[in-house]
DNA sequence: GTCGACTCGGGTAATTCGGGTC
DNA sequence: AATGTCCGAATTACCCGAGTCG
């Protein structure tokens, strides 16, 4: 999988189509190409993703793009595809779970609603299993590490946000190392053309006023998973709240460790029970902006 | 100062085109380069450059030929390439350190030798700026998930383990949330062809007791960058080495809370300083199992 | 000066191009 | 209207012995 562009005939043998096929949508504007000096058309890979999304295709040797194998789940309720993926991410297997996953984002499915529908469940489901002792740790984390490359392959699909963008910067406070959710929402946020950036795990909130106040982002957002004391949240969040009041920045709160009466005690600009939540109110902070750069590339 | 000047094969790799096309391009004039005494072509970076822009070629690696790293690499002391990828890292520019690390990376250094020398010291230089105040923590924890995606990235392009190769599992024990060390000592065993796999960190060390029963991985390593108690470190240590010793696998051990003497009072197979050791280690445990496979699109 | 890794050049095989047609 | 196939010409990729680099 070295390298983002690939020829006609691998996009062909991929997409399950003639290279002529590919060459015709080239030249239509609807596949992304670029022409070595000689005059062979050369794809990058992001640019095919996207159109088999935009077109509803399906992709017949995913292998070629760098993939892992697709498994084609058509029929499948979502709590079938659940327990798939609760399965492979148990058992370590990271083609299945990542055939599971980015088949479902090939068909069109956003980002979104794949990581509230399929990964946030399997993961709880794994909490249960774990609660009942019939799951190891570290098979909790190796499922952990193993989701976390797959997201971050995902990422690099998305398209790059435009450079004025409305930024949105986040995390979780001290105490809480759960990083999937904050980068689930990273994700989610910039599928809708958002520059968003998580920065990661146990932040004092004093670290998150200053990058508030550096940064300047339009929104800052908690996840909270988990917390030591809960006097220590409810303050952070006030002192979070004003500090982001000052800076012109809303603040987004969510996580599942945020129960109603807790949020009773707590300020923010809204709350999320899950990424779509999260998107909309974020889509509604801030115009469309719409759809990002069209740039290719990765970065 | 001679300046910026990559050899065909990077400007290939970078292109995403053969050596051949390289060469040719040179030779119609498309592409500038100059020659050593010997007759071998050496291009200019910023050459290549105005050729990408000229035959609106697409680079493979965007921020890869992005070419700050293949700049710097040219002439400068490792010292330097340290301390634009220590900039790089605080200023969150992504392009910058990507281009650094893969430019190293295609330029034919070996990943463990790349993290050792660049990525491990500019870290450390991180902290030493945190220390003294010059840098929020926001700014760290921001560097670590950026460098945890790129060295997600530089992952995909190492060969896929042979299913046949000895195993390798490790993390880092309750209390210590560093990820990156152990992330980076997956990345430089599965160099060398071991199937290594880094589960995590705040393993619980009954837990990695388990994995070693269940999983029976040639070695278990423990990555060690902070702890809560010394006690319990030395204690943990010693059930794992008795764990170990028991399924038949090597207790690695390594990180820079390992002091000497806290040494002294741990059971384990081998030490390491930093990642070379480690893989010295893992090698001679192990006859080579070089080559991997090549694992490009499948059926 | 030795040595491994890399690059050179040139020839050959494999792809891709564009256009026309089915 | 859209896709797949066929074609000669042009472009790119692969190979390999000799020479260069570091």
């Amino acid at each position: 999988m070295h390298g983002s562009v690939i020829t006609t005939r691998q996009a062909a043998q991929a997409l399950g189509v003639s290279e002529a096929s590919v060459k015709r949508w080239c030249d239509q504007g609807l596949l992304a190409a670029v022409r070595t000096p000689g005059g062979h058309r050369r794809l990058p890979v992001t640019g095919v993703v996207r159109f088999v999304r935009e077109q509803r295709l399906e992709l017949v040797r995913p292998g070629l793009l760098g993939l892992p194998g697709l498994t084609a789940r058509a029929g499948q309720g979502p709590e079938r595809l659940r327990s798939v993926m609760q399965a492979a991410l148990a058992g370590a297997d990271e083609n299945e779970a990542g055939g599971l996953l980015f088949g479902l984002y090939l068909a069109g499915t956003p980002a979104a609603e794949i990581l509230d529908d399929l990964i946030a469940p399997a993961f709880r489901a794994l909490g249960d299993q774990w609660a009942h002792g019939e799951l190891a740790v570290y098979e909790e984390r190796r499922a952990v590490e193993m989701c976390t490359r797959l997201l971050h392959q995902l990422r690099m699909f998305l398209p790059s946000p435009a450079p004025d963008a409305p930024q949105a910067i986040g995390g979780t406070l001290a105490g809480d190392p759960y990083s999937l959710p904050t980068m689930m929402l990273e994700l989610a946020l910039r599928e809708v053309g958002w520059r968003a950036e998580s920065y990661g795990c146990g932040h004092p909130a004093a670290t998150l006023a200053d990058a508030l106040r550096n940064v300047r982002p339009r929104v800052l957002w908690l996840s909270v998973s988990s917390f030591e004391s809960e006097q220590q949240l409810v303050a952070d969040c006030a002192s979070l709240y004003a500090a982001a009041q000052e800076s012109g920045a809303a603040l987004l709160v969510g996580g599942r460790m945020l129960t109603a009466e807790l949020r009773e005690r707590i300020d923010y600009s809204a709350h999320g029970d899950n990424l779509r939540h999260a998107v909309t109110f974020a889509q509604a902070l801030q115009p469309p902006c719409r759809p990002a750069a069209a740039a290719e590339g990765d970065q």
